[in-house]
DNA sequence: AAACAGACCAACCGCAACTAT
DNA sequence: GATAGTTGCGGTTGGTCTGTT
C-alpha cells in the first residue's frame, strides 16, 4: 500500500534533483513555457505544482529543522523551493513531519472514525485530531472511498451502535429541552438492557474484546428517558411547530431538522452535535453532496429511519403529545407504559441485530440482565463502573464539551483483520431504504449481518 | 498478456477564519 | 475599522496501483 510519498513514478533522487530544477507546472497548463520569461520579469519564481521529490522534500525538512513550522511563505524565500507555502504547508502535515502514522487503519482506528463521523460530520480535521499521527487528508480519503463503496453496495454506513447511538442523539435533542425527572426504574432498566444488547453485538462483532463498547448508548438512552416526554419521544417523533415557537433558536433549527430534507449525517450545525464550532457554509452546502442524510430521518420514499423508527412504534396519542414539555409526571401506570415501550424497543432490537436479549439469556442462565455481559467476556461484572467508564470513554456529544478525551485506541484485538477495508459506511438514508414498517426492515441495514458486512467489506466491490 | 475498472492516494483549489499592519 | 497576508479546512481532481475479466 505504502507509495513514496512525493515520488509515484519511480526514479533515482538524482534524477528527481535535476527534474525538480528543471521541471515547472505539473499540469503544465497553468505554466506554459512561453510565460516563463514574462513571470520571471514579474515574479522571479514560477512555482511548481505536481507531486513533491525527494530533494524538495530535504529542502522543506532542513527549512523546518532550522526554521520550525509556520511561515509557510518564507520557505521559498529562504530556500529557493520552488513551491508555494500553502503546497510546503501541505507537504509538512501531511507527509514529513514526524509521528506521523502511515498504513493501514487499525480495526480501532475505523470504528473510531466511525464514532467521530457520527459526531462531527465531514470534520476531518477534528477527527484526526483524534487519531495520532494520522492526517486529516488521510482520514478523509478513508471515508470517503469507502463511503463511496459501502454506498454501491447497499451497505449500511456505521456500525449498528453509531447508528443507534445517531437515534438516541435525535431523541435526545427534544429532552433537552424538558424537565428531565429522574428515571424511572423501568425505564432505566430498559435502558441498561439496551446496553447489554449492544455490548453483546459489539462483542460479537469483533469491536469489544479489548475495550469497552464504544458508544455508551444506554447512557444515552437514558439520557433520552429522562423526561417523560422524551421516551414517547423516542418511540415516534412528536408533533412539531417550530416556526412561531417560543424555544430558543438552536431548537428551531433543530426541529427543522426533522422536517426537511437535510445533508449532514449529523447535522453539525446543530448544537447538540456541533460542538462548539460553526459550519461555514460553503462547508455546509457542500456536505450535501458528500455526505447525505444520514440519521434523522426527513420523511421520504428513500430514507432510512433511525432505530427508532424501524422499532415500529405507532405515533404517539395525542395525550403523549400533549405531555411533550410539560414537564408533569406522569402516573406510574404510564411509566410502565414506557418501561414496556422501551422493553418492546429491546427486543426489537435484539431481533434486528440478532443477538439473545437479556431476558432470554436471564431465563437461560437463571440470572439477571447482565448476564449478556459475562457471557460475552466475563470483563463487566460491575456495570455501573463500567457505565461510567464507557460514559468517560464516549466521544463528546450531547452537551459535552468538546475536550472531552476520547477512548484511546486499544491495541487491536478483534477480528485479527487489519485491512482498511473492514470498516466502511454508508449514508443510512442513501442506504435502500427497510420496508417501511419498521423492525422487520432493520435485519437488512442494521442487523448483526450487516456488521458482519462492515467487517468484510474489503471482499464487497 | 492486455484491457478495464475500481481503489487508493497525493496534491490542488477555493473559501473562510485568523492575524498583523 | 479596513486591508492584506497567512493559515486552516474541506471538497475535488488526477495519477498510479491493483485486481479482475
Amino acid at each position: 500500500m505504502e507509495r513514496s510519498p512525493g515520488a509515484p513514478l519511480a526514479s533515482s533522487p538524482e534524477e528527481e534533483e535535476e527534474k525538480a530544477a528543471v521541471e515547472f507546472g505539473h499540469h503544465g497548463e497553468e505554466e506554459a513555457p512561453e510565460q516563463d520569461q514574462q513571470q520571471e520579469e514579474a515574479a522571479p519564481a514560477v512555482l511548481k505544482k505536481g507531486p513533491w521529490t525527494t530533494a524538495e522534500d530535504a529542502m522543506l525538512v532542513d527549512h523546518v529543522r532550522r526554521h520550525g513550522e509556520g511561515n509557510w511563505n518564507a520557505v521559498q524565500r529562504l530556500t529557493g523551493l520552488l513551491r508555494c507555502g500553502k503546497s510546503c504547508r501541505l507537504r509538512w502535515t501531511n507527509h514529513l513531519r514526524p509521528n506521523l502514522k502511515k498504513g493501514s487503519f487499525s480495526p480501532d482506528e475505523e470504528l473510531l472514525i466511525a464514532q467521530l463521523h457520527a459526531q462531527l460530520g465531514n470534520k476531518w480535521a477534528r477527527m484526526a485530531a483524534h487519531l495520532p499521527g494520522r492526517t486529516d487528508n488521510e482520514i478523509k480519503n478513508y471515508w470517503n472511498t469507502r463511503t463511496k463503496r459501502r454506498q454501491r453496495a447497499g451497505l449500511p454506513v456505521y456500525p449498528p451502535e453509531v447508528q443507534l447511538h445517531l437515534a438516541l442523539t435525535k431523541r435526545r435533542r427534544y429532552a433537552e429541552f424538558s424537565p428531565a425527572p429522574e428515571l424511572s426504574p423501568g425505564t432505566a432498566a430498559a435502558a441498561a438492557n439496551v446496553q447489554a444488547a449492544l455490548n453483546a453485538a459489539a462483542v460479537s462483532a469483533g469491536y469489544t474484546s479489548s475495550r469497552p463498547a464504544p458508544l455508551d448508548l444506554a447512557r444515552q438512552l437514558a439520557a433520552a428517558a429522562t423526561s417523560q416526554a422524551a421516551v414517547h419521544q423516542f418511540l415516534s417523533p412528536p408533533p412539531f411547530s417550530a416556526p412561531s415557537s417560543p424555544w430558543p433558536k438552536p431548537f428551531a433549527r433543530n426541529a427543522q431538522y426533522f422536517q426537511l430534507a437535510h445533508s449532514s449525517p449529523v447535522s453539525p450545525s446543530t448544537p447538540d452535535l456541533s460542538l462548539g464550532y460553526g459550519v461555514r457554509g460553503g462547508a455546509a452546502a457542500d456536505q450535501s453532496r458528500l455526505a447525505p442524510p444520514l440519521s434523522p430521518s426527513p420523511p421520504g420514499p428513500n430514507r432510512v429511519e433511525l432505530p427508532s423508527n424501524q422499532f415500529g412504534q405507532a405515533p404517539p396519542p395525542a395525550s403523549a403529545a400533549a405531555g411533550f414539555g410539560g414537564g408533569a409526571a406522569l402516573p406510574d401506570q404510564h411509566q410502565h407504559q414506557n418501561a414496556a415501550s422501551l422493553d418492546k424497543m429491546l427486543q426489537e432490537l435484539h431481533e434486528a441485530i440478532k443477538v439473545e436479549t437479556p431476558a432470554a439469556l436471564a431465563q437461560a442462565n437463571g440470572g439477571g440482565g447482565g448476564a449478556v455481559l459475562e457471557r460475552h467476556g466475563g470483563a463487566r461484572d460491575n456495570k455501573s463502573d463500567d457505565m461510567d467508564t464507557l460514559f468517560d470513554l464516549m466521544i463528546p456529544t450531547l452537551n459535552a464539551p468538546e475536550t472531552v478525551p476520547l477512548a484511546p485506541a486499544a491495541a487491536p484485538n478483534h477480528s485479527g483483520s487489519t485491512s482498511q477495508h473492514s470498516s466502511d459506511d454508508q449514508d443510512p438514508s442513501t442506504v435502500d431504504p427497510p420496508a417501511a414498517g419498521g423492525a422487520s426492515s432493520s435485519g437488512q441495514d442494521w442487523g448483526f449481518d450487516s456488521v458482519c458486512q462492515w467487517s468484510n467489506m474489503s471482499r464487497i466491490c
